[in-house]
DNA sequence: AGATCGCCCTGCTTGC
DNA sequence: TGCAAGCAGGGCGATC
């Protein structure tokens, strides 16, 4: 499942393959792929037609190509299985090709739209002033933002009434943190994930956010990680790779700071990876 | 309004 | 062997 690093790893493709390049045609091969497009995806089609891609943005798993002419970007999430490939006009089609983009050029490489959970998608929006597409003003900037708040995160973090893993999975809170890369950070942190945010002091912050940027600046240098094989980058080049995850998917398996098994909780309809040891339950506040 | 929960989706794995 | 259930899970809308 691709988080920030994987992400911005699919951003950067397509700043080198596709920025400046003019849309030609698009074909949309499956409507759930352009649901948030609500005219529809002739109507997506149509817009986009004409067109120059400028350089391609992102915010947390969010990314967007703005058009060069005018204040509107196309805005994509790759969801759980979503991939961006840039492929020769004459390759043949993925089983799970969802949207295809020609360009007028002769470059002869199209831009295409996979995904076989149909959770991602692209449609085309408004951006603001600042040039964010407007249905994603809520997304709160990501840890590797240079613009990202500390000490505003910190201040939110106490005057919400929930635990640390929720809070981390909050897109309105920080953004581009997932499941696996939230269990890495409280992990590194020896936070339990049901901590309440309520009395972190600022140290504690400081220390949760340091790791959250190490975790995600490991995998990006690693070109970006993930369990699901099908996560492709935006080449069609393997994103997999080998890191080492400390906590995630480890069930059984040895903590390797203290040797005890890591445990797997079911939680919010997902898994919470954690070492019981060095991950202590917080005592209830009655 | 903040917090919580169910749902969307497909393919692989597990269990009876 | 065959079928069903479980699992992966980000984001959003409904609900309280």
């Amino acid at each position: 499942m691709p988080e920030l690093p994987e992400v911005e790893v699919v951003r950067r493709g397509l700043e080198r393959w596709v920025s400046g390049r003019i849309v030609a045609d698009v074909q949309v091969l499956h409507p759930r792929a352009v649901r948030r497009h609500i005219a529809g995806g002739e109507d997506f089609g149509a817009r986009l037609k004409g067109h120059r891609i400028g350089l391609p943005q992102r915010r947390g798993k969010y990314l967007w190509l703005p058009l060069a002419d005018q204040p509107s970007a196309v805005l994509a999430h790759l969801g759980m299985s979503g991939q961006l490939l840039v492929q020769p006009e004459d390759a043949p089609d993925e089983k799970h090709l969802r949207i295809r983009v020609r360009f007028d050029d002769t470059l002869n490489t199209e831009l295409r739209f996979v995904d076989q959970r149909t959770f991602g998608g692209l449609s085309l929006h408004t951006t603001t002033p600042e040039g964010l597409p407007d249905v994603i003003a809520h997304i709160a900037r990501d840890p590797l933002d240079p613009q990202f708040d500390d000490a505003a995160f910190h201040e939110a973090l106490r005057r919400r009434r929930t635990t640390i893993k929720r809070a981390l999975l909050d897109q309105s809170l920080i953004s581009g943190v997932g499941n696996i890369y939230a269990d890495e950070a409280l992990w590194r942190s020896r936070l339990h994930y049901e901590r309440p945010t309520t009395g972190f002091t600022r140290p504690r912050t400081a220390e949760l956010l340091g790791h959250v940027r190490d975790v995600l600046y490991e995998a990006l240098t690693a070109g970006g990680t993930s369990f699901d094989s099908l996560y492709v980058n935006v080449n069609g080049e393997s994103g997999y790779f080998d890191r080492s995850l400390d906590a995630y998917g480890r069930e059984g398996e040895p903590c390797r700071r203290c040797g005890t098994a890591i445990r797997r909780r079911p939680w919010m309809n997902r898994s919470s990876y954690f070492c019981p040891r060095c991950q202590r339950v917080p005592r209830v506040a009655s």
